[in-house]
Parts: structure tokens; C-alpha cells; sequence
DNA sequence: CTGTAGTTTCAGTAACTTCTGAAAATACAG
DNA sequence: CTGTATTTTCAGAAGTTACTGAAACTACAG
């Protein structure tokens, strides 16, 4: 491993445990994600100083986020990981993951804790608060489910549009002024 | 502290810990935000059954996140917490800070990497890809930005706008289409 | 069926994080 | 300045998560 991409790797083994993420686990997919090539098992092991069973565990885990694609090679009994060639599908399927895991069950327990009646003016308030978290948590979700749906062509003329950003939301805004 | 309140603190306590928010913090967060009076830290270990000093703790944690107000009432030697009044600008704060801890150092240590000159055909694979990862970050970044400016009132908007954001983004669409 | 290359599982240990109680520090009333 | 109410710090205990090596399992070539 070249020193330009074992810094990478290190990186976002840092930030990964930043978030939930095991820190081996973000370094096995930063790994994958910079190697042309799909890898096996044992060699991300040896790049990366892991005993064989926790690069393993980690790629279990990869796979259980539907991060990583298992493929055979003809003539080679091993097996070789790789990671989408498109960083946006790696993006889009993150965003899934997390939605599902974490923003779902939290919306879905808002919604049960409002139906309960209010025992008193302290759940009252309580319920306005998860009402305003309810109603902020979809709305953001619905924004970034709409922007996943956008395809890498798509994404790129965005990319492009770069700074003109503010543009677009200045038209949402003439839009929602007469609104 | 009610079973209705009970819930939704224990939700929130796990909720952080997936995240890299620990379990207690999160459920004082919770607790502070779903009450309508400030309290004092001897309230929360008291709610919570918490050691006194694991909540000074924690609540220097949410102080450094800028999540919390700390108010003295005339009369009265004890310190008193609360959590801003409005959801939305507890969200901004998050985001913001979330920017601060994570993207921001992820996207100048892309943005080194990309600077140094490639010692071969693997690193300069690597470095397209990195070049993607940074483009998409900033772009994501920058959308998030803009969507902070905005103040609550104009949110209340948007939320009322409820399903038919599909349009707004239609009306992107057709921008992008021209350009 | 047997042997071998490869993968997964899992119990135990190492490393890390959280939490506590006791002590120190702070702040202020009298 | 003294005493008391309050908060903070911190060493270490308790709890949790990550990692490993050994053993079990799987798949397949011969």
C-alpha cells in the first residue's frame, strides 16, 4: 500500500469511529473503494496488519450495509470484494442504510409516543417538542430521498452548477413566496 | 418523569449511542429538550439515576456541542440548563457542528492528498477517486449550508409544503435541463 | 470419499469507553 | 475570612466493544 492511500485509509478509519463505524471496518472499505481491482480477503488482511477473522467480520458487516459486491473469479477458488465504481451509488446506498436503521424507528416511535393521550400540561409539552421533531426529521428525509433519486448524470450537472446552488433555492423561494 | 417522557428519553439514549453520541448524554439531551422548564444538573441525575458527576459531565459535553443554555435564576446559587426553544436551530447547531468535527477535516485532507503528485497508475486511480468523494462532499456540504440559512419561520413553510416539495424540485430540474 | 484451500464462528483476551465516589475547586452569603 | 452550597475533576472500577487464534465448517478438485 502506497503511503498517499494508506493515509487515506487511515483517515477515514478515524472518522469512521467518529460515527458507529468500527474503525477496522472503515479502513477495509476505504481500501476497497481506492483499489482498481477487487480484493481478496487475505490481501486486505495483509495490507492492512488484520488478523484474517476480523477482516472477516468486517466484510460481514460491509455486506450487511450492501456496501461491497462478492465476486468469483473463474478458475479461483477465492473470493474477491469489491465497492461500486460509482462514489454517489457508495453515497445513495449510505444514506438508505442510515435512514432505515436510525431515522425510521425514530419516527415511528414519535408517531406512537403522540398518540398517547397527554397525562398532563408536562406531556403536553413534551408532545408539541416530538410533534416539531416529527414533522422536521420527515420533511429533511423526504428532501435527501429526493435528491437520491437522482441518477450520476444528474449529480454531475449539479456538480457543475457548483456555486450557482444559491440560484435554484432562490426560485424555491419566489415559488414559496406566493405560496 | 412520566412514562410517555420516560420513553422517548430511553429512544433518544439509544438512538445517540448508535451514532457517536454516548447513551447518557443523549438521554439528558432528550429530557432537557421535552421539558418546559430549565432544570439543574442535581434534577437530571436525580430523573435519570445518574451519578451527579456523570451529569456534569455530559452536560460539558453538550455544552461544547452548544446544545444547551446555562441560565441563573436571581436568588438561587444552583445553575439551570435548557435547550433552545425552537427544534430547528437545535438541527442547525447539530449540522453545524457535525460539519466542524467531520467534513470540514475530511474534505482539507482530501483536498492534501489530491495536491501531492501520483507515484504510479494505483495512486492515480486512487486519486480520481478521492477527486469524486471530495466533489460530492463539498456539493452535499453546500446544500446542507443553504438549507441552514434558512430561519425557522421560512421552515414552517416549507413543512406546510409537505408533499408537493416533488415540484419544487421539478422546477430545479427544468434550470438544469436549460443549462 | 479424501484432502486441501478457503471461509466463518466463537470463546477468551485486549483495548477502550463510561461511570462513579471521593476529593478538590469555586462561589458566595454572612 | 469562614462556612456552606454547589460544581468540577479525576483515579480507578465497571461495562462494552474490538480483535485474535484455534477450531469448525464449506466447497470443491482429484
Amino acid at each position: 500500500m502506497t503511503p498517499m492511500i494508506q493515509a487515506c485509509v487511515m483517515h477515514f478509519g478515524e472518522m469512521g469511529s467518529r460515527w458507529g463505524i468500527n474503525r477496522t471496518v472503515g479502513q477495509m472499505y476505504a481500501l476497497l473503494v481506492l483499489s482498481p481491482e477487487p480484493l481478496t480477503a487475505d490481501q486486505i488482511a495483509e495490507s492492512l496488519g488484520f488478523s484474517r477473522s476480523n477482516v472477516s467480520m468486517g466484510l460481514k458487516e460491509l455486506q450487511s450495509w450492501e456496501l461491497v459486491k462478492l465476486q468469483h473469479v473463474p478458475g479461483d477458488r477465492k473470493e474477491y470484494y469489491s465497492a461500486p465504481a460509482e462514489i454517489w451509488d457508495i453515497a445513495k446506498t449510505l444514506m438508505e442504510q442510515r435512514r432505515k436503521r436510525e431515522i425510521d424507528p425514530t419516527l415511528s416511535a414519535l408517531r406512537n409516543l403522540l398518540m398517547t393521550k397527554p397525562s398532563g400540561p408536562e406531556e403536553k409539552y413534551a408532545q408539541q417538542r416530538m410533534q416539531e421533531m416529527h414533522d422536521l426529521i420527515e420533511m429533511l428525509t423526504k428532501w435527501t430521498m429526493e435528491i437520491q433519486r437522482l441518477d450520476a448524470a444528474r449529480l454531475q450537472k449539479l456538480l457543475k452548477l457548483g456555486n450557482n446552488l444559491g440560484k435554484v433555492l432562490d426560485i424555491k423561494d419566489k415559488l414559496l413566496g406566493k405560496s
